[in-house]
DNA sequence: AATGAATGAGCATTCATTCAT
DNA sequence: TATGAATGAATGCTCATTCAT
């Protein structure tokens, strides 16, 4: 996992201070620390401390991306591409809690101060969810009622939610593999065509 | 509008300046100002900042729990309960931004803070979702096989997500009406028992 | 002890809130709470928090030169009354840890902000000495060579610093008797052994 | 007096200002300003201003022990040891007037803060009264009655009052040479007359 | 006279950023 | 490229003082 490059160190370091910490509690001093550069290092590579974060999204939520879209190519059947989608978004967040923390909580706090929203990988990725359902709605298979733009949200909603107690560390945890479970019987009961069976 | 007590007048500022500027780039002075108070008098009623922001999140969440009990009381029907919660969170985030940024924005933010996340106002609101899911189980009218813990995430996400859309200031935006029809259509279709009929 | 009227239970209250915590640490709502009235009512006997600590010095002292005062009245040899004074001192800096922590460290802090530093009641205290001195003197008790005015603050530095011993509350204590003795043993008749010639 | 390297810039300004200005009323920028730092600066040398001030009594205390144990190195009879210290002492409080109020005013203000009050540099130079007071003892040049304990302190309270006149600007001064023969004269010879019987 | 809530000036300390080396 | 010492703007919080009651 370590980079070659300091670029990448960087921007690994930064991930996990920011989780730890929060971006406004994370000093760059701890981000050089962790990355094992100097300070001034930093200024080489990154503008501020604000260009690292938003570095930091499109650089982990690109290899995201990279990740599902993959493991979506070889799916043909937008009911197993919605399960592979929560699958895979669910294991990533309870095995990567620092990126799970930096989406849930860092990329919030900074959406207002990205001037344009849909313009950037965060985006790129909840979209894959609409395109999945759009899909499915051309093979008939998802009901047409449903409109995409708000169910990608509800579903991408609802895994985030779910996937928050992780990271927030609250003793009753249940699995992966029930959570995932559960949120596609949810939204596949939701969305599909009532005669649409499931397999 | 107008608070009658000092109290009530800087904790509506508060959320005010935490929704515009978030925590972090909130200024003690800013608060006092907005609340037209002097920054000083802020300590006669709030420990330091941090007090402040843990007292909106519990005054404005208790009312938003008042509110919502108060309807959801004169409803017997699981089916429509739900409605009415998903309906008025959807409505309040709409009409309240200010909150709605802070309980999106902030109250995860800070969740990490809190020691006892269980133990507060917030999770006594998401709470109310799981009653009505294990009162529709009772009742036969949502599926058994539903866990109510995980469900009440997927619930609250999916309202929580789309809302966010307000707040962020996407242009395409849809109507409060037609968010709370999606949401529901997709969740309801979901948990229900096969026979359970829609009304 | 306890004073009939707001302004002495004041003085008392300050003198005791400055030994503890020393007068830029101590607040002023320390003395109101100490002396039992509101912060404001201070403002009524006192213009500021300087003044009250001046007033501390004035009274205290002023009721140190008085108790003094009348027990040299009944003395006539000046040996006797330089012992009078240094055992009056060293008992009451014992007893009144208080008034001692006041005139040793905060009399000093502020000595440089009272403008004409010999017309108060600190240097009408230290000034008994030279005028005992000045006394054996013309009874050619006191050797004529001793410089009244450098003798006064050799004698009264000497006391100041001895007594210092039971505020800082070093352990290893001598008592006022003997520290009394010692004092006036090495000023009245030297450290030097009778048969020591000067080089 | 430029010093080589940023510490001992700070230690020297912060002299100057914490005796012009006494340590609650000095201010860190005032210190920066003096040694012409910025006031981040500091706080790369010293943890917080309370520090600062430690460090100048360590410090400055320190060269005073070194000056004149360096003098007292050349001398054997303890009447002439004593002679040294004294004047060595009050021409440097005469001198450096800055060093002069630190310790005799910050120094005592911050003795209650100290800790261990016996364990610094304060008392190991007034020790060194003691350490040639007991010299003196087993040569039995000064008399075993006397208690260096108590001896150290009247000795030192001596210097220490006598000096003050000069910090604190009195008009009538005397003379560093006056000064020293006088409390020389009363400590090596006492003040009586020799044929002035004690009682 | 007495109160104590309200005021707001004032400051120690932090930390993102720079720049001489 | 890389460093890290130096910078100095920025701010949460305190508390002496005021004043409406």
């Amino acid at each position: 996992m370590k980079a070659a490059n300091k670029h990448s160190k960087i921007i690994h370091a930064a991930t996990k201070v920011f989780a730890k910490k929060g971006f406004f509690n994370a000093r760059i001093s701890d981000i050089a620390k962790e990355a094992k550069v100097a300070d001034g290092t930093i200024y080489l590579y990154f503008n501020n401390k604000f260009d690292i974060l938003i570095s930091v999204f499109e650089e982990e939520i690109g290899a995201l991306i990279e990740q599902v879209k993959k493991l979506l190519d070889s799916e043909d059947d937008p009911r197993e591409m919605l399960a592979v989608f929560a699958k895979n978004h669910l294991s990533v967040m309870k095995k990567n809690k620092h990126l799970a923390e930096v989406i849930q909580i860092e990329l919030r706090q900074s959406a207002k101060l990205i001037k344009d929203y849909r313009n950037n990988k965060f985006s790129e990725y909840v979209d894959i969810i609409s395109t999945i359902i759009k899909l499915g709605q051309e093979q008939s298979i998802y009901r047409a009622s449903i409109r995409p733009g708000i169910a990608k949200r509800a579903f991408f909603g609802a895994l985030d939610e779910i996937s928050r107690v992780w990271t927030v560390g609250i003793s009753t945890e249940y699995s992966v593999e029930e959570a995932t479970q559960q949120v596609l019987e949810i939204f596949l009961c939701g969305i599909l065509e009532p005669d649409a069976s499931l397999h």
